[in-house]
DNA sequence: GTCATTTATCATGC
DNA sequence: GCATGATAAATGAC
């Protein structure tokens, strides 16, 4: 999967802005969100389990492994622990008051 | 009996249920009412999500969503707005 | 680091 | 067939 930067978002890299230096454009355009692929999931995931914050060894080590970048990992992590604390708010939300046990 | 539950948990997540004609229309009436600035507070997200019966993230999420595709293609809902903007007026005068 | 958010994508309802 | 709610990448405030 090509999910690095810059692949798809400035693929016409020349007629666009010319990345930096003169603009002071605030947004030098997003990146385009790109799904990750199963295998790359089940890596971080795996990852994940053992320790739920990564070191930056692991995180290069692990962002070569699944051709994306150091920030992209940290990110995933970052967005994978606020996903398990949500799922624990709404676990406790579920199961309160609840029927049954 | 616990495996039950679980299961029951995670799939009762992704299967979408539309929201109450009710709800829909108490998060129209604060979206377009305060349409300069459709951001609620978390006090706010709080009493929308009590008079609503959903939760808060499901507060937030309809305003993210309201946001982004209002902003898309403010053409498409422009009879809503108009439709609750009269509506606001009349309760207010009242 | 957390966390609200933007944006695209996914999954379902009808 | 789109409307709609929820989730997954990506950004920015702090």
């Amino acid at each position: 999967e090509n999910t690095n930067p810059g692949s798809s978002a400035s693929s016409s890299s020349v007629t666009k802005e010319g990345s930096k230096s003169s603009n002071s454009s605030a947004p030098r355009t997003r990146k385009k969100r790109c799904p990750y692929s199963k295998f790359q999931i089940r890596e971080l995931e795996r990852e994940f389990f053992f320790n739920v914050y990564i070191n930056k060894e692991k995180r290069l080590q692990l962002s070569r492994m699944l051709n994306l970048t150091d920030r992209q990992v940290k990110i995933w992590f970052q967005n994978r622990r606020m996903k398990e604390k949500k799922l624990s708010r709404d676990r406790l939300q579920y199961f309160s008051g609840n029927p049954l046990l | 009996a616990v495996m039950i539950l679980r299961s029951r948990f995670l799939d009762a997540r992704r299967k979408r249920r539309n929201f109450s004609k009710q709800a829909t229309e108490i998060l129209n009436e604060y979206f377009y009412s305060h349409l300069s600035n459709p951001y609620p507070s978390e006090e706010a997200k709080e009493e929308l999500a009590k008079k609503c019966s959903i939760t808060v993230s499901q507060v937030s999420n309809w305003f993210g969503n309201k946001r982004i595709r209002y902003k898309k293609n403010i053409g498409k809902f422009q009879e809503e707005a108009n439709l609750y903007a009269a509506k606001t007026a009349v309760t207010a005068a009242h």
